[in-house]
DNA sequence: AATATTATTGGCCGCATGGTCAATAACACC
DNA sequence: GGTGTTATTGACCATGCGGCCAATAATATT
């Protein structure tokens, strides 16, 4: 999953002379997972072959360097069955980010546990979003790019942030828990939503910039602070 | 700054037959705004005013939206000037993202009260932040587009987040200083810069979705929590 | 094994874009 | 007013891309 594709051939190859006769990999039948020169193999497969692809090839090289020919270089299938599959480029781009979303929402959210109160569960997610830096870069770096970058033929934003609205409904649950419970102080929930979303944001984008630091004692500081603005305190 | 340019001739004239024999433009000599057919103005008005048209563009058709065609129509004139003054897309929109970040910067911090005590600055930090946001609303979104599209041949981003270092040391100034004056407790001011810049940049991305908001009472929200966040407190 | 089915391919087409250039006309100077 | 300079134009070209499709071969079926 993380590094989904084969750093094999950097550069495709060329259109005119497709290496006539002999095939380009082993002749390797349908076997083992080594590709013979055409695999037939699941319409399910396929697919989230082709989204891995995706994902690496945005992440590496952008949403407009990811071509489809490039993507499908990275998959190492030709570009035909990507119309196939997906139709255009703009499902294909919608499709990935949904279930990479999806994919990243359930890495961060599994193995969280919420009987703890509530500044504790916090601090947890914050450890869990740094950690989920390194497990899903990929999948994160490809994510905002295609948010950013995916519009209507208006040229407007497709996915807007509207795809954070779950994630603050979520988050307001749990804040307004701890305000109930008491271990949190009187704050409009919403707003301390999306600060708190931004906050990990940002935490993700400079350890993506500064890969020598360490996430856990990072996501460490963070908590702290956080905690500070949201937990309860004997005066106001 | 808007709108742009002037909303003289939409059409351009045609490519054969050009007008022929009748002046198409009143005798305007340099004076006014008024533009003839063609105008020469100088080299500093030029690219100020295909940097707004370029901010403008990418404001509201995204960066991939912003040919170099569309840009030269917004300013209304032709495309090869793009070229003529700024070489090639790359340069034009680094050049617009820089000029485009110092102006936005300046009208941050040209009215910023730095003599008061610093939780005092952080406020005003964050109202004159939501309040940039209706300002100069097309040039941060620009900007945004900017940064996040813009690669070099690799494909790898040019405009990092490097560009916020600057930002970054500033703010641990003020932090330190607060800290000295023991109006702010104890954390780390480098993650709390990065935190808080990400928590300003959450705000602004919020209230550009969410028009209906009244900035200046959001701002009040989030400095509360910020300041919290910071703040020296008796206990702990 | 022979045949039917259909996943997969590779090349093709039209389009939009970025960049270039010779022609043109607006301005400055005399 | 005449003349030179050069800012500005508009058309042109090569390129790369997204989408399409007939040919092909890997399976399934008999």
């Amino acid at each position: 999953m993380s590094s989904a594709a084969k750093p094999s051939s950097p550069r495709a190859s060329p259109p005119d002379p497709p290496d006539p006769p002999d095939s380009p990999n082993p002749p390797d039948p349908t076997g083992s997972k080594g590709a013979g020169r055409r695999r037939r193999l699941s319409e399910q497969e396929r697919r989230s072959q082709i989204i891995s692809a995706t994902v690496a090839t945005v992440a590496d090289l952008g949403y407009n360097g990811a071509s489809l020919e490039r993507i499908a270089a990275t998959a190492e299938l030709s570009k035909g069955l990507l119309s196939h599959y997906f139709g255009d480029k703009e499902t294909l781009m919608t499709q990935t980010a949904r279930i990479t979303l999806d994919a990243v929402r359930n890495g961060i959210a599994a193995t969280l546990d919420l009987s703890v109160p509530v500044p504790d569960v916090i601090r947890q997610s914050i450890h869990r979003v740094a950690a989920v830096h390194t497990t899903y870069r990929a999948e994160l770096t490809a994510l905002d790019q295609i948010i950013t970058h995916l519009r209507d033929a208006d040229g407007h934003p497709i996915l807007g942030l509207g795809d954070y609205e779950s994630t603050y409904l979520e988050q307001e649950k749990l804040f307004r828990r701890g305000q109930q419970e008491g271990s949190l102080r009187a704050f409009d929930t919403r707003v301390m939503a999306v600060t708190y979303q931004g906050a990990l944001d940002a935490m993700l984008g400079y350890l993506r910039q500064h890969p020598e630091i360490d996430p856990d004692t990072y996501a460490h500081v963070v908590a702290d602070l956080i905690i500070a603005a949201v937990q309860s305190r004997p005066d106001s």
